[in-house]
DNA sequence: CTAAAATATATGAAAATCCATATATTCATA
DNA sequence: TATGAATATATGGATTTTCATATATTTTAG
């Protein structure tokens, strides 16, 4: 993965509220994603497709729910950006809300 | 600025080249960046506008050359990336190239 | 146990929007 | 006038989104 290639998974919004969302609180169902950001289905299925496709991403399948979580063999530089952003607090406001509905539910 | 549009300004890999640049070897001038990029000088120009506008870069005229170099009141977390990708070992290999022919010529 | 319904996720196709580039031109400075 | 830089316009192509539907799994009814 080209560093370019990944900042553009992270320059579409939605992509980015849904990595750093997972960044925070691991593991999580499209379903959990999806009420989080208050978006369509087919829109996140989509985004977290990218991340997977790129190789951010990876899913597990468990029943009749889908699991996306952070590859565990991303490269450093990737892990640096990810956990540099998710503890910056340049994302309290905007990101938090996203954070306080998963909080409801999970 | 947001951080996804952050994030967008360097999902472009010419914008990249340009920022990685100028983050290791200070201001430069739009057309010793052209040629180290090998790339059209509107190109180049229309790159460096779009860091600019969003704050990344300043720009200052000195005689018939322009400088452009980063902005000192950059955020904190922008900083933290464009820091980390300049000592990233992922970067050696690609970008050395615009590295060499800047050295050139400086 | 089987068939049907419900739930969760993915995808094909189309529309709308956005983006990068090239060319030509203009502006600014010396 | 010559050089360096910015901008206007057109265009091709990529991206995002939506809608409808397909697939997979689980639950429920009989």
């Amino acid at each position: 993965m080209q560093p370019h290639q990944f900042f553009k998974l992270l320059s579409d919004e939605t992509r980015l509220r849904c990595l750093l969302l997972i960044a925070r609180h691991g593991p999580q169902r499209v379903s959990d994603i999806t009420y989080a950001l208050q978006e369509s289905q087919p829109k996140i299925s989509r985004h977290l497709a990218q991340l997977r496709t790129l190789g951010v991403f990876k899913d597990e399948r468990q029943g009749q729910w889908v699991f996306y979580s952070i590859a565990n063999n991303i490269p450093g530089w990737c892990r640096k950006v990810i956990e540099g952003m998710a503890v910056s607090n340049c994302l309290q406001e905007t990101y938090q809300v996203d954070r306080n509905r998963l909080l409801e539910i999970i």
